[in-house]
Formats: structure tokens, C-alpha cells, sequence
RNA sequence: GCUGGGAUACCCGAGUGGUCAAAGGGGCCGGACUUAAGCUCCGGUGGCAAAGCCUUCGUGGGUUCAAAUCCCACUCCCAGCACCA
């Protein structure tokens, strides 16, 4: 029968949208599945790297829906953000529009791939119908107190007029003008998400996250557990506060470094010989950016103050500094520098030739008391404390001694920081949310009134490339506007929100996505979310920004009474790198692109080699998933994707690989085909192929609901074929089994190659739809393993044939044409099934081994009383280097041993068969000692594991 | 430097104490079919004197009757964080 890939992937994916066979509704009566991808920005056409998340996502919602699971797998648009407004401006446009022309591309795409998404319930959030919430939702955290308006530094550009991201900034210099870039102070809105810092972090310990993702986050988060501690200005009312983690050092204080951000330097040095130092330090430190900072600061440098600060506890008074080494944003932005267990106070002492002072005793080194060559960073007992009562302390008990001392005196406290920051939510930018508040000049901000939403973004507006800015600031329109509370003219807030907020509750959009009421219904949304999403499949690289934005997001939305769960994800699955060949200079450790294939390298010269490297647009190393879809169908690249590698392994494309994929691919087709045109002739490889079936069955449940998708893909797309090959090749031909194979094999193709799998189920006649199918539980009979072992038993001695045949050949002058195949004799059964029933009970086979077999009747043969006595060995004892057989039998060995009749028996019926596998004349199948002992091999005739000898 | 993950045959990749010379795929080799194949099917693919023996799962040690698998040390690779107090 003919089969079209393209007429028939199409064909069913318009009937599978005709029938609206993906649709779902919460269903209270049916347990639920929620299969979600990463938000894709719409950019243009579907890349490899979608079709591999895609891919998993579909095959994984359409084996669930095999299960009996109401599935819910939505997709939609995160479309706001910079692109957009960029290729507006090229082509003097509105976003709006490009977005819109991006996503119809990018859904053909997807539609193409066959995903079995609800399409119902795509979303873009660019599109006011979203966007609207985000504006309600700020306005309810903006009641909750969860919203500040604050002064930030940002990245600055004074040519464009416009806030840099951090990644716009390259050199520390603008991406467009090259102009150097500045930190600029301004007023920005924030989300307090640091409110939830302790419960992001204690939370990783109880949800599925890869281990790496989790530490990501962990990092991110960055708690540590120490002191704040008040040093006061000699001389003056001010107060220093530092924070450590060390309160145990706290002796061992020689001086104070401040950021030069510190607001304290100023005071501290102005009209001082010590100001312009400073001013000098301070310049050159605010107009890094974070990045050349943190490499510049292998050259660490500081200024004196020109002041003193007085150590609390000791009353010693040490000098105070600045130093560019102090982050000013984290903990206090001053730091008690105590050299002698700080390396890093340590290298500022030696320069600045300033004292260090040792105040833990360090066990492993205490003979130095001559020269340091390094800060001692371990814990240590405390010494040189200027109170007894410090001095032995250790650890944890020294530093709450310190603390409460600290606490005692009202000077410090217990203090615990963080690295995670509040959400710096605003943007200076066109395209996003608009920020719903309102500036007038008698009233300050005011937010604007529920009932006045939504704010929306004017359509008329032109972009070019020559502008700079955010055009929304020269807006008149949207710009101008009435206070909701004075009624005076007023100014609408300019700034829109940052994209990360639209991406961290869209999945809970996803529950009710047409609602025009609210965000979202509570009833609905906790039905679908309950015990978090259950598989959320994406890209590494949103393991800390959107992972972590969303699940504070959803906090707050619960705390807002809004949803149940406080975590949305249930288990995440980060896909691996899709990676292709590209050229490479070992020598120089660089990628090219493809263009270099077979050229020499550019820098050195020597012939370049290649490997795999990630796909990139600037390597050219890309594949196009619509052309390869149009060459081999959406199936094959399917297959290929799933195949290739497990979700979480990166993978290399490979076009043989793919060829492979698709030739396998019509194997199946091939083997469908066939199967619809059988007999109805039964055979006894019909029990075979039926329990072959349910155990292939059975795992590949297991594995697919692990989401081992190459395991399970091997199972439907690999074992079941070579299987349904092996039943026709040893003469299965029936009509009736082949409709009860494919009844369950259909369905296990269906969640990787779902075209084909429907295309046969229709040709096989069977009702509905097999996208809506769901498979029946099974009942696995006993005697399937039986069945199967007898099989592997033929097959085993077909294999030892072929390999004894090949050393027959090469030791015997004349052409082989006889096989003789002496099958054990019944004795050695005998003691094979004692043993095993032996050992079932736990008998000691070393100790009372000998004894037991000299009791039993069949020693009495004298004749072959020393055969016997090797063969109880092998089977009980062992050799030196092999175990005995009973213990290396597996348990289906052992059942086969237990219930076999008659080995010779069962092998003659497959007497033809044998012979034509090994392509010879004459088979003879005998028990030991019924026929001549050919070439001597019946002493080595074992159960399972006949004599065989070639003449 | 810290944290997390790795290293398995020509390549990709499964494999958490014995049934392991190690699944599956690719590649390669051989055979069958065919006028002919780059199609399809079957077989082989560490070594050897071959129903066996020897060597091999990053390197070196150890535990065990038995190690790819457990323990220790080291090397290298990938990722994240980083003068974070």
C-alpha cells in the first residue's frame, strides 16, 4: 500500500483540528496531566532547538492521553520585548504587527510538526487580553505593599537617551552608538522579592528540579548566616555597620574597608587631604560596568579616609578605608577587614602595609609566629581576644558567644543576607506592559483605578531607526491624563514591565485562557495546577531568571488567595544542547563556520578539523526544521529528535543518522502495510508474539512515564519491529494476531511517529480517533514467560550453532553439512531442578553440598559418578571464576529448567528451521546417550545448553 | 577558588555488585536478494590457538569469593557562581 508522507501528515492534522480532538476542560472525575513547554518568543520560523522541546512535550502529552490522563498542553506567545521594537524600526512599523506576522509564521511551523496542542487556549501576551491582568495583578501587589518605586542605578546611554540592558552593554560600551555607557540613578519600580527569599530557597529542597538547576538557584538566592555589627566613627556620631560571616574574627580587626559608594566616605573625607583620593577611586569604580569591575579587581586598591572607627568589643581604634574590592549593593556595602583569616583582606593588609593581627588558633600550622605567608580561613579556637571569656571558643559557639555579646551591648545582632535582589520590574522601553500608575504633581503617584483599565499601548505610533528612546515618553495621547484623584492634568508612567513578568503566570492563564472576567478561575486553575504543573520541559538557560520569577509569582498569587499551590512546578526537564558539526582548530581551540569546512584555519593555518558545536546562527551550523520536514516528513525528524538522545542529553545532528531514522521509519510502514494483508493462518509462534507484545508493553509504560523517551522510543520504533520480523520470519502469518499486534502497537507509536500511527489505525478500520485513544489496562498471564523462554532457548542455540559452525569450518577439510545437537540428559535435569528447589529454601550448597548429593539415588551410578559429582559443582558451586548456574540463571531460566518436557523434543519441532538458519543439510536433535556421542560434546550437554558439533 | 554534573568500544549512548566482552543506534565488514545498487533482509564488528582463555568501561589504589557498578586519591571535560564579607 502507498504511503505519502506529506498528504498524510496533513491530511490527519486537519482532521485531528476538524474533530477538536485536543481540546480539554477541567474534569473534576478524571485525573489530569499538565504538560507545558518554555514560553517561545515568536521570532520568526521554528528552530531545531523548539522542535526538540516541542517534540518531547508532544510525545510525552500524547502518551499520557494513551493513559487515560485529561492532558492539558497548551502554547502560546511571549511577544513582547526589544526585537520586536527593532525590526519595527527597520522597517518603519509597529510591533504589533511584526509580532503578529511572526507568530502566524511560527505556528505553521508548529502546526506542521503534528504538537497536539489546544490551540483554544493560545495566548500572546502582547495582545491586550492578556496583557490587561499583568496591569490588575500589579495593581493588587501594589495594595498588598509588594510594589516600591525606588532610585537604582542603570545602565545609561547619553547619546541613544535610553537604559541599557546588561546585555546591550558590550565593553561597557552601547551596542548601537558605541558610546561609553553610565550608571544613572533612577527612579525604578521594584517587586519585594526578597520578601520570599527563605521560602525559595528552603522550598528547592522539596521539589524535582535537576540538580544543577537547583544549585543555580541556591547560588542565585545566595543566603548567608552572620552578624551586622555597628563600628563608630572616633570622634564622631556616625556608625559604621559591617556585616560578616565571621563574627568570631571580630578581634582579630585591624581596619574597615567601605565601597566607595558608601554614603559614609563623603562625610568622612570631605575637605580632607583625603577627598580627592576618593573622588578618584569613587569615579573610576561608578563608571564600570559589573562586569569589567569584577575583572578588574584582581588589582585591588583602596584609599585611606583620613578617619578611625573603634572595634565594639575591643575599643581598639583601626583605620578606615575604601576599597574597590567592596560590592556596595551587598550586605551593608562595609566590610571588618580582619587580614589574618581573610585572604582577601590579607593581600589589601600587605599592600597597604597594614597590621594583622591572628585571633584563631590554627592547629595544622601553629609553629609560625614568625611570618605569614597567608590568611588562615578555617575555624580555629579563639585566641588573643581581649576578655577571657572568649578565648577556647569555637565555631558556631564562638560566633553566638560574639553575637550576643554584641546584643548585649547594642552594637550588632544576628544577621543573615542576601545575594537574590528585589525585582527591578521596570523598563524604560515601548514595547511591554504599561506600567498602570499615574504622576500629578499634587498628588504623587497615584495607581491608576481598577475600573479605568486597561492602560493600552496606542497602535499609532511610527517607528524608524533613527529614533532613540521610548516613544510612549513623546506620546500625547497615552501621555496626558486626568488624576484619579484631584482631577487635575497628570502624567501616565511611561515605563512598561519587564518581559520576565508576563512569563511568570502565563501557564496559569493557560487553565482558563479565555476568561474575560478575571486572570484566571481559582476552581479551574487549581484542578489543573494541583501538585504543580507535571511536566514543564525547557532550555538551561532559564534556570534562575524565569524559574525563579515564576515561582515567587505564583507565591504571591497564592498568598493572594488566588491559587493553592505555592510551587507551579512539578518535575522539570531541561533539554540538552542540539549541536551539529562545524569546523575547528584544535590548536587554537576556536569554532568557525561552516563556510571553513576543509579550509585551513584562518589564525594559524593548519588544516581544520571539526566537531559539534552548539547550533547558532553565527557558526551557520543550523538545520532547518521546515526543510528537513519537507524531505523526510514531520515523523522522521520526530523520531530522529526523540531518538537521538534522552530529553536532558545534548545531542549532535547527523544527517546518516537521520536517513537512518527515516528508512527505519518505512521498515514500520512496511511492516503495517504487510500485516493487513495476511491470512487468517494460526501457528504456534502466535502465543509468542502476543507475550512478546504485553512485556514490550509493560516496560515501555514504565519508561514513558519516566520520560526516558529514547528507551521507550527503542521499545515502540526498534524491539516491537525486530520482534513482528522475527514472528514472520519463523513463520507467524495471521490475520486475526496481526490486528491484535497492532491494536497495541499503533498506540505506542502514536505518542513519537503520531501520523503513521493514526494513518494505519484507519487503515485498520478501527472507530474514533487514535489521538483520543486511551489504552486498556492489562492483565499479564503467567505462562507469557514460559512462552517467551522457550523461544530465547531456539534462539540461543541457533546463535552457539552459528558461532561453533565458523570454528567448525576453519578445523574440518571437508564442506560442513551436519549438525548433531545432543540436548542434556535427563539426570543432569534432575539435579538442576534439585538444586533450584534447593535453593529457593536458602540451603547452604557449600557445607552440606556433597553430602546432600551422596544422598541421593542417582549417585549409586558408579559408571558416572564422576560427572555427576561436576556437574552438582557447576551448578551449585562454581569455578573460580564463574558462579554456580543456579545463581546465574536468571528467573526465567529457572522456570524453563522446572517446566521443561523434553528438550530434544521441543528443539526437533524447530527442526527446519534450524537448518535454514544455518543453511544446512542435515539437523539431528537427540538426548544424551539416544544416539551416537558425535565428537564427543555430550559430556558438555547442560540444561539450556545443548552439545552441538558440526561434521 | 566554591558548587553541581560528567568520563563506557571507531562514534553516539544504555548500564548502580554476579545472568557483562557490556543493550540500542550510527559507521564499517561479510552474506542473501536484485540486471544493478547508495533499496531491503540476515550475520559480524577487543584479541587469540575459540562451546574456552586473555585484555578492556578516564588514571592509580582499596573493599569483596565477585567491581563498569561500592570506597579513597588523582587527571581531564562541561555548566553555574565568584575578592559576596
Amino acid at each position: 500500500m502507498k504511503y505519502d508522507v506529506q498528504e498524510t501528515e496533513i491530511r490527519w492534522q486537519k482532521e485531528w483540528a476538524k474533530a477538536k480532538v485536543f481540546e480539554t476542560e477541567a474534569n473534576s472525575n478524571k485525573p489530569k496531566f499538565y504538560c507545558l513547554e518554555m514560553f517561545p518568543y515568536p521570532s520568526g520560523n521554528m528552530h531545531m532547538g523548539h522542535v526538540r522541546n516541542y517534540s518531547i512535550g508532544d510525545s510525552m502529552a500524547r502518551f499520557q492521553r494513551l493513559m487515560g490522563k485529561n492532558v492539558l498542553y497548551p502554547m502560546g506567545y511571549d511577544s513582547f520585548g526589544m526585537p520586536a521594537e527593532n525590526a519595527a524600526k527597520k522597517e518603519q512599523g509597529h510591533p504589533h504587527y511584526v509580532t503578529h506576522r511572526n507568530i502566524a509564521s511560527i505556528r505553521a511551523d508548529q502546526e506542521r510538526m503534528g504538537y497536539s496542542y489546544d490551540w483554544r487556549r493560545s495566548l500572546t501576551t502582547s495582545d491586550v487580553e492578556y496583557y490587561r491582568w499583568n496591569q490588575e495583578i500589579f495593581l493588587m501587589l501594589n495594595e498588598k505593599g509588594l510594589v516600591e518605586r525606588r532610585y537604582a542605578p542603570v545602565n545609561w546611554c547619553n547619546d541613544c537617551d535610553t537604559v541599557l540592558a546588561n546585555e546591550q552593554v558590550k565593553n561597557n560600551r552601547c551596542w548601537r552608538c558605541g558610546l561609553e555607557v553610565i550608571q544613572k540613578d533612577m527612579a525604578q519600580w521594584f517587586l519585594r522579592m526578597t520578601d520570599y527569599s527563605d521560602e525559595l530557597l528552603d522550598e528547592l529542597d522539596n521539589i524535582s528540579f535537576p540538580e544543577n538547576v537547583k544549585s543555580m538557584q541556591r547560588n542565585w538566592i545566595g543566603r548567608s548566616q552572620g552578624a551586622n555589627i555597628d563600628f563608630t566613627v572616633f570622634n564622631s556620631d556616625s556608625k559604621i555597620s559591617v556585616f560578616t560571616t565571621r563574627p568570631d574574627t571580630i578581634f582579630g580587626t585591624t581596619f574597615v574597608t567601605l565601597s566607595p559608594e558608601h554614603h559614609l566616605c563623603e562625610e568622612l573625607c570631605k575637605n580632607t587631604e583625603w577627598e580627592k583620593g576618593w573622588r578618584k577611586l569613587h569615579d573610576e569604580c561608578s563608571k564600570l560596568s559589573e562586569f569589567e569591575r569584577i575583572n578588574m579587581l584582581k588589582d585591588k586598591k583602596g584609599v585611606f579616609l583620613g578617619k578611625y572607627a573603634v572595634n565594639p568589643l575591643s575599643k581598639e581604634k583601626i583605620p578606615i578605608y575604601a576599597g574597590n574590592f567592596v560590592v556596595a549593593s551587598y550586605g551593608t556595602g562595609a566590610v571588618m577587614a580582619v587580614p589574618g583569616h581573610d585572604q582577601r583582606d590579607f593581600d589589601f593588609a600587605k599592600k597597604y602595609d597594614l597590621p594583622i593581627k591572628q585571633v584563631l588558633s590554627n592547629e595544622l600550622n601553629d609553629d609560625n609566629d614568625g611570618d605569614i605567608k597567608s590568611a588562615f580561613e578555617g575555624y580555629g579556637a579563639m585566641i588573643n581576644s581581649y576578655t577571657d571569656k572568649f578565648d577556647g571558643l569555637y565555631g558556631e559557639d564562638a560566633k553566638n558567644a560574639i553575637i550576643s555579646e554584641l546584643e548585649n551591648i547594642q552594637s550588632g545582632e544576628g544577621a543573615v543576607q542576601y545575594r537574590l535582589k528585589d525585582w527591578l520590574l521596570s523598563r524604560q522601553r515601548f514595547w511591554g506592559t504599561p506600567i498602570p500608575m499615574i504622576h500629578c504633581k499634587s498628588c504623587g503617584v497615584v495607581p491608576v483605578p481598577k475600573s479605568s483599565l486597561p492602560v493600552m499601548l496606542p497602535l499609532d505610533v511610527i517607528f524608524r531607526e533613527d529614533q532613540s528612546g521610548n516613544p510612549l515618553d513623546n506620546h500625547k495621547d497615552f501621555i496626558n491624563v486626568n488624576c484619579p484623584i484631584c482631577g487635575n492634568k497628570a502624567k501616565r508612567e511611561t515605563d512598561t514591565m519587564d518581559t520576565f513578568y508576563d512569563s511568570s503566570w502565563y501557564f496559569m492563564r493557560y487553565c482558563d485562557s479565555n476568561n474575560a472576567n478575571s486572570p484566571f478561575d481559582k476552581e479551574t486553575v487549581d484542578y489543573w495546577m494541583k501538585g504543580g504543573i507535571d511536566l514543564y520541559i525547557g532550555g538551561i538557560e532559564h534556570a534562575v531568571m524565569h524559574l525563579l520569577y515564576a515561582r515567587f509569582f505564583t507565591k504571591i498569587i497564592r498568598d493572594a488567595d488566588m491559587i493553592s499551590v505555592g510551587e507551579p512546578f512539578g518535575r522539570l526537564v531541561c533539554q540538552g544542547m542540539l549541536n551539529s558539526p562545524t569546523p575547528f582548530c584544535s590548536k587554537c581551540n576556536v569554532d568557525y563556520h561552516i563556510d571553513f569546512f576543509d579550509c585551513n584555519c584562518p589564525t594559524c593555518g593548519e588544516l581544520l578539523g571539526q566537531r559539534s558545536a552548539k547550533m547558532s546562527k553565527s557558526l551557520g551550523n543550523t538545520i532547518s526544521p521546515g526543510q528537513m520536514v519537507d524531505i523526510y516528513g514531520a515523523d522522521t525528524v520526530r523520531l530522529f529528535i526523540l531518538f537521538g538522545a534522552n530529553p536532558e542529553a545534548g545531542m549532535d545532528w547527523s544527517d546518516s543518522v537521520l536517513e537512518a531514522n527515516h528508512r527505519q521509519l518505512k521498515s514500520i510502514i512496511e511492516a503495517l502495510s504487510s500485516a493487513l494483508l495476511m491470512p487468517k493462518s494460526s501457528s504456534k509462534m502466535d502465543n509468542w508474539i502476543i507475550a512478546k507484545l504485553r512485556k514490550n508493553q509493560e516496560k515501555w509504560k514504565k519508561v514513558m512515564s519516566d520520560v526516558s523517551l529514547r528507551e521507550g522510543v527503542m521499545l515502540s520504533h526498534f524491539t516491537m519491529l525486530s520482534d513482528w520480523n522475527w514472528y514472520r520470519r519463523r513463520g507467524g502469518n495471521n490475520y486475526e494476531i496481526a490486528i491484535e499486534f497492532l491494536k497495541t502497537w499503533l498506540p505506542m507509536l502514536s505518542p513519537i511517529t503520531p501520523h503513521l500511527a493514526e494513518e494505519f489505525w484507519y487503515r485498520m478500520g478501527q472507530e474514533g480517533y487514535l489521538a483520543k485513544f486511551e489504552l486498556p489496562e492489562n492483565v499479564i498471564p503467567n505462562n507469557d514467560n514460559i512462552i517467551l523462554s522457550y523461544e530465547t532457548l531456539l534462539r540461543n542455540v541457533i546463535d552457539s550453532s552459528r558461532n561453533v559452525k565458523g570454528l567448525a569450518e576453519r578445523h574440518v577439510d571437508s564442506e560442513i553439512t551436519t549438525l548433531t545437537i545432543q540436548t542434556s540428559p535427563k539426570w543432569k535435569y534432575d539435579l538442576a531442578r534439585e538444586a533450584i528447589t534447593l535453593q529457593s529454601k536458602g540451603f547452604d550448597f557449600r557445607s552440606k553440598g556433597t553430602e546432600y548429593l551422596k544422598s541421593l539415588p542417582i549417585f549409586k551410578n558408579e559408571q558416572i559418578r564422576g560427572e555427576i559429582f561436576q556437574t552438582w559443582t557447576i551448578l551449585t558451586i562454581g569455578t573460580k571464576k564463574k558462579r554456580g548456574k543456579i545463581f546465574t540463571w536468571a528467573e526465567d531460566d529457572k522456570n524453563l529448567i522446572t517446566n521443561m518436557n523434553n528438550e530434544s523434543e521441543f528443539l526437533s519441532s524447530n527442526i527446519n528451521f534450524i537448518s535454514k538458519e544455518l543453511g544446512l543439510d542435515f539437523v539431528t536433535i537427540y538426548s544424551v546417550g539416544e544416539g551416537e556421542d558425535v565428537a564427543g560434546k555430550a559430556r558438555l550437554a547442560f540444561p539450556l545448553e545443548p552439545g552441538i558439533a558440526f561434521t
